[in-house]
DNA sequence: AATAATTCCTACTGAACTTGTAGAAAATAA
DNA sequence: TTATTTTCTACAAGTTCAGTAGGAATTATT
């Protein structure tokens, strides 16, 4: 029941971009080493960004990346959900009631459906310009991978 | 970001034995037949549930178990800590600034507390009480393990 | 006393997921 | 042409999930 770290160097990818808008296109190398994420790993999960149409790659010499929108566009449900998936607690709540045996009486459903959906309340609500610390990279958390 | 099968038979043992309160201690394997669920691992979930305060066990022969308090006096939050543990997004909401490189300013810390928040508020609100299905057994969703 | 039913405890296992590494092809600025 | 950069694919060690398996301890029943 945890955000992977695939979910969580998103959301510091998301914000270092975000702190980088309108300039240059930056660098998975620039990302990677500000905030000390592996550069290999990084490059997959910007790829699902990218694939998903937050970000926009610019290829070859002094390429990179910026983001596709403006940062008050780009909610955290759409970068979490873009890297993790639906985050459902469970199959149920978001296939239907078809994937359950009767869909009206499951006590399960009930509980899970109120959790999704007072998670999505939160996650749809929060934009990439709330993130966005006031004093710049050095203010943000490490989140690196825990041992 | 699923609740795995553990925390979801969990919640369905305990209806199971909330709509048999009062009665006889039920046996692993009566709720197992009923449930369909693989008794052996049925048996390491109760054990959980039990040690957690949430069931009391009758020992040898025309044992079981039966709930170790009233339905309403237990949450779903109750059940789905012991069997799936704290429901953090993240390590840092539950450990605190220690485990973050610098606590005030991290941005992702806002949005998983927020989200630990709102998960917490739907699951300790709602009691085993309200799961029970009027209608009884026949009412439960299946809530087979995913092939 | 013997037996059957039941909880209790621990170890093992295959499959999937997580968190990366690694290498090479394609595109582009200098 | 060369160096830089994205893009794509495959592999791998470690961990978690979802059970399976077997036996010891306890107790009601006969």
């Amino acid at each position: 029941m945890m955000i992977s770290t695939k979910g969580r160097y998103a959301l510091r990818i998301m914000v270092d971009l975000a702190l980088h808008d309108g300039e240059e296109p930056v660098s998975v190398r620039e990302i990677a080493q500000r905030q000390d994420i592996s550069g290999k790993y990084m490059e997959q999960i910007i790829s699902v960004l990218t694939r998903a149409g937050l970000l926009r790659s610019v290829r070859g010499a002094q390429g990179g990346y910026h983001l596709a929108h403006s940062p008050q566009e780009i909610t955290v449900g759409m970068i979490l959900r873009a890297t993790e998936g639906d985050l459902a607690p469970a199959e149920c709540v978001v296939q239907g009631a078809e994937s359950c045996g009767r869909s009206g009486g499951c006590p399960s459903r009930t509980v899970f459906t109120k959790v999704y959906n007072a998670i999505n309340g939160v996650i749809d609500s929060m934009t990439l310009l709330e993130l966005m610390p006031e004093g710049g990279m050095e203010a943000m958390c490490g989140q690196t991978a825990q041992p």
